[in-house]
DNA sequence: TTACCTGCAAAGGGTTTGCACTTTG
DNA sequence: CAAAGTGCAAACCCTTTGCAGGTAA
């Protein structure tokens, strides 16, 4: 697959939007950043490169790069968005109940879950979302 | 599985609070209610029996009930919460992207997946949600 | 040049909280 | 009664938007 960088330009392009050195900027941290970012988060890093890029561009810019398709949002039991760069492969998440910890996974048999209903429902998936909700190793040593 | 009512009352006397009649009420209107309301729904259904419960209470209702663990929160996408009484099994949601219709299914194969995860983080799993998103038998059929 | 984009600050909308009053146990 | 719960309204916090000035194409 093209770099981000790539696809940023190519999907701007193709929609009819300017490239600019925020749009840049942000998918470029957002990209190399921890996996999940919070727009404030976001912004705070993004400031470190450029000082001058406001809230309401990050949360314009990734509105853009969501209807895009090179970002996702995930509300994953917060209270506010956390948004991703979208990588080649599809994957999962379990959140800490506890200390809010994500931990992301793979596995195969969400493939076969979506084969079986696609076949007894006569439908047609275009993507999954699996979230496992617990409490992650520390937390569970806490609090015994 | 003891109904809900008694369900609502051994947990609130287990966790040393009181029974009022707003909270058997806004437990009574979830429990019957279509599949996910959002707060303000709620509120206007309780206020149709009675008008004097506040949005304020709604919330810290909601608060208790998903603590005591009769309640769920969903933010399936949505930029605010939806909420809806645990029933006995757990099932998880396809979504039709075109026409909103939800499709409810169970499988074991989250189970399996839980495990999987359990085994390989040394987490303790709580809940899992599983959201399928694409298009329906219908709508298939309406795009072609 | 001319849309599109940005920064700023103010507005929005869902959710939470301080306070005085009411109700449960 | 004492403590927990409620209603009201204001506060909060994340997110969106109007506007005037900037910038890509």
């Amino acid at each position: 697959m093209a770099s981000l960088d790539e696809r940023l330009e190519d999907a701007l392009r193709a929609s009819g939007r300017r490239s600019t050195t925020q749009r840049r900027l942000i998918l470029e941290v957002l990209a190399e950043g921890s996996l999940h970012l919070d727009a404030s988060e976001l912004h705070a890093r993004v400031r470190e490169r450029d000082p001058s890029i406001s809230l309401a561009t990050v949360y314009r810019t990734l509105a853009v790069l969501k209807e895009l398709g090179l970002v996702e949002e995930h509300r994953l039991g917060q209270d506010h968005g956390l948004y991703e760069a979208i990588h080649d492969e599809p994957h999962y998440h379990f959140t800490c109940l506890r200390c809010g910890k994500v931990i992301e996974f793979d596995t195969p048999l969400v493939e076969l879950i979506e084969q079986e209903l696609a076949e007894r429902e006569g439908i047609g998936v275009t993507r999954t979302h699996l979230l496992v909700s617990g409490y992650c190793a520390e937390c569970r040593a806490a609090t015994h």
